[in-house]
DNA sequence: TTGTAGGCGTTATCAA
DNA sequence: TTGATAACGCCTACAA
């Protein structure tokens, strides 16, 4: 049989290996031109005995696409890069998972990339997706250039920022509403009595933990209530920082009655400090940690925290993206800022005196 | 400026989209030939005249390789493909976060797929990984058939499993030994004395909890010991299910005095029972985990922990794919069976009575 | 409906 | 050292 005669060809063309089947196989394999298969799989209209012919044939040589070399011509790989600051992270990897099953349904498939929390690999792995001639990105950016954005934009790449913004950037935002959500779970710290209300911030430099902060600052400035600068930590949004904090604000001189912790991986590491040093959720610290629901229940007393609409957000920054793919989307960019939610526990208790 | 024109031609050459510069500019640029300017970009030589000539020109008109473009022609990608079932599972994606820092160390990029533990998108993303050229393959597999995975190791790409194996694929394995990883934590409590002890398994069809249950039940028979299979519960990995089941078994006629719960998210699950529960630890109930030391410190009491080596796993699955893509791998195909660790926390206790 | 031919950006062969 | 030229696998006018 032929087929077997050109798998055997295929099978011994270099020293043993076994090349891929082409479009040329099918061609060979059906008698037809390779432009007549080329058509037909992408949707064109042949004779019904060559289709026949054909669909056996793919069948029979187990042909697929070369997206690769289809996109070298077209342009278009129907892939979206997806940058992320790292892995180890369950609200980045949650944004993401949910915005991949989004644009599985749309026909793209994703290359998800961390670049470790590190600006150099953040750029290197911006030019590798770019490389891989993504239709797409959807990154949560570090310390990426404007410039570097608008570059890629003007390439025709629509871009869509989640989390943080890039000021400059001419593509849309999707985050949330960081300052408000820091005032109101600060603010329910002051409702119920607390004068003296720690943070754990994270990097300065970060554009959330700065937003985090000056939410922290304005309700303080609207309650007419001093801010003291030793209550203010910076971490940096991770575990060990957030148990460090909390261990130097409860050994300070004149420790607070009431914290509040700005990230996930903070929240965790504060959590086993207090359990480490037995302090006694609220009694002796009302607490409100900040994202990850699941964690906020497994801990006793159940803890008091603000929750992102990490759903929400992975679907709005994909529909925009999938908008901008069509060429639907609107000629102005925009900032979508979704709220957060305070989900209430038991780790918050009216102050004493 | 001649670089000002090609830019400028660049700019408008298809209605305002601005192309990727191409060696072919590098080349005109120069007034040098594409096959020196490609010479020079893979590592060749030519006169110091012209290096410094070509070396501005990318400067300039800002040239980077097509990737895509070069891996039509070498059949290589430089990029391995990475296959996991989920990204909401801290195991998965430490693991693989750990292999990509590795990779990119030996110039290798990555494209992380999650299949969403669904069989029928495993086979997809596996496609698809093959279709993006992926030079190798490390794969978490759920149902991926033996067959499927030889083939494309006979197209000469290498595959390593990691976690669990596929029977009668020939390709490098790296696991844990699930089976005295079990066998060794449901012993620590059988010393302590205990005889009714529950187990939260995985799905009956998952490798890594088959093996678990085997551990528990080869103790058993080691030290004589009946076993109910009412203390046998059966959840999916997930947390509701470490949750439900816990409550059955408390709930059950003759409820266990001790619990082992076989993966992280039900193990979190299976806490926030015994925390709404108001169920004592260990006073009322003996508890060893899985997985994710972090979780295991911030509850309190500590909990004791069966620990994988994730970082292990992570550089063997690295090492094994790298030494087979330069061609250095052995003959046959090799199954590392990496050790756990049993991490002693708070949470076991001597039976009374 | 089908086929021919040219090109996408790169590499590789072989003269010059 | 350099440069024409032919691939790589696919798509797409245009012609038959």
């Amino acid at each position: 049989m032929s087929d077997k005669i050109i798998l055997k060809v295929k099978r011994f063309a270099i020293e043993g290996r076994i090349m891929a089947v082409t479009i040329k196989d099918v061609a060979k394999y059906t008698g037809l031109s390779i432009a007549t298969i080329s058509k037909y799989i992408n949707g064109g209209n042949v004779l019904e005995k060559n289709r026949i012919l054909i669909d056996d044939a793919i069948e029979k040589l187990g042909f697929k696409v070369n997206t690769i070399a289809r996109g070298l011509k077209t342009n278009k790989s129907m892939t979206i890069g997806i940058l992320i600051p790292t892995l180890e992270n369950i609200f980045c990897t949650s944004i993401i998972s949910d915005i991949e099953n989004i644009l599985i349904q749309n026909g793209y498939s994703t290359i998800i990339c961390d670049y470790r929390e590190d600006g150099k690999m953040e750029m290197e792995k911006l030019d590798f997706l770019i490389g891989k001639m993504v239709d797409g990105i959807i990154s949560m950016p570090l310390s990426i250039t404007a410039e570097k954005l608008n570059n890629i934009i003007d390439r025709e790449i629509p871009i869509v920022l989640i989390d943080r913004p890039v000021r400059g950037a001419n593509c849309d935002t999707v985050l949330v509403d960081n300052l408000n959500a820091s005032y109101n779970a600060v603010e329910q710290l002051i409702i119920h009595g607390h004068k003296r209300i720690g943070i754990i911030c994270g990097p300065r430099d970060i554009y959330t933990a700065n937003e985090r902060l000056k939410g922290y600052l304005r309700v303080h400035e609207d309650y007419d209530m001093q801010v003291d600068s030793d209550l203010i930590k910076y971490g940096d949004y991770k575990m060990e920082s957030g148990y460090n904090m909390l261990i130097d604000l409860i050994n300070s001189d004149n420790p607070p009655t009431a914290v509040f912790v700005t990230n996930y991986e903070m929240t965790l590491g504060a959590v086993m400090a207090i359990n480490e040093k037995n302090i006694k959720i609220p009694e002796e610290l009302s607490f409100i940690g900040f994202d990850n629901l699941q964690m906020a229940k497994i801990v006793k007393p159940s803890l008091s925290i603000v929750v992102q609409p990490m759903k929400l957000i992975a679907e709005t920054a994909a529909d925009i993206l999938l908008q901008r793919l069509k060429g639907n989307g609107e000629k102005t960019t925009v900032m979508h800022r979704l709220k957060t939610e305070l989900i209430h526990g038991d780790s918050i208790c009216r102050v004493k005196g």
